[in-house]
DNA sequence: CATCTGACTTGCGTATGGTTTAGTCAGAGC
DNA sequence: GCTCTGACTAAACCATACGCAAGTCAGATG
């Protein structure tokens, strides 16, 4: 880990194998982190998926758990539902009139470990909270991982970048 | 999951416990997802980081493989250094004048799972690329998820956020 | 028919993130 | 001492993310 120049410790970086190894066919503009930034960037799409995740359904409720202006939630809960991450539906309770209402669909669901990620991240190195997702099951504390098929624990350092095709 | 009134999917949530439940005790200032987008909200902050994870070290490639502009990358990695993210630091190889790079710190390259997930998230959902992170040592390809201390896999809707003080 | 509530919209101003173009500055090599 | 390169900075500008205050509108409830 320290670099033989410099004395440097050295970052602990993935390796980029193959064809991406000069850098000339890694093609900036098809990442696929940048897509998801283009889709979910704003801080309060971030926010508002948090509030999903916490049961969170109603407008008024959105705006004010997430703590943003209506106009910024109407704005927002729409492009999130034109992306496809969440749903707006009717519903009515027995008795009360038709609402609105705003359900994660697959592709909301799935961007939960982005979610869980940033709130340990955050948890450690930010803004420290006594909070922590526990498995309800086993009553163990939970955390997010990266796992090879062969059920490896890996680091960062561990990794390669592969081109699957191409 | 499917709500008995509407008839509808129901999405899967994480389940606020204790105090949490009535949801006053949340306090949305305190939240460690808010703490760290506040940190690495911009969209030229994660691709510098993803970058920064790629092995890139040095001012002038950072902007031009993130493909952004050379002001707002002096601006984004200034701040990633004063947040702790990455270390600017003097280097000189052999014969050759001094020179700045840029290295993760601990606290960036922690950052790597939520890189990692926001990747896998988009490559399915966003802009699929030809891209896969594989286990150097056995040749897998390697995901992010969720586990609790008893190595189970878990789900949001398996999940409990609990208050762990106060 | 009047009121209430949920789900927004309209209009306005500010802050930030981004762009382009151009320029600075220091050290190594010639 | 001139040039080249790496690492930026400066100025002017545009787009969007946000805020606040107020208004709209439709469907129960009384």
């Amino acid at each position: 880990m320290v670099d033989a120049y410099s004395g440097h410790m050295v970052s602990a970086t993935v390796r980029l194998t193959g064809p991406l190894d000069s850098r000339e066919n890694f093609d900036n503009a098809a990442c696929p982190i940048a897509g998801a930034i283009d889709v979910v960037g704003a801080r309060s799409a971030f926010l508002l998926l948090r509030e999903a995740f916490y049961g969170t359904s109603r407008f008024d409720d959105f705006a004010e758990r997430v703590g943003i202006s209506q106009p910024v939630a109407a704005a927002r809960l729409r492009e999130l539902v034109a992306d496809g991450l969440l749903a707006r539906e009717p519903y009515q309770e027995p008795g009360q009139r038709t609402r609105m209402q705003y359900r994660l669909t697959e592709k909301g669901t799935e961007f939960f470990p982005v979610l869980a990620a940033l709130m340990e991240w955050g948890n450690r190195w930010v803004r420290p909270a006594p909070l922590e997702f526990r498995h309800r099951d086993c009553g163990e504390p939970v955390h997010t991982e990266l796992r090879c098929a062969r059920d490896h624990h890996v680091a960062a350092s561990d990794l390669d970048l592969v081109l699957t095709k191409g």
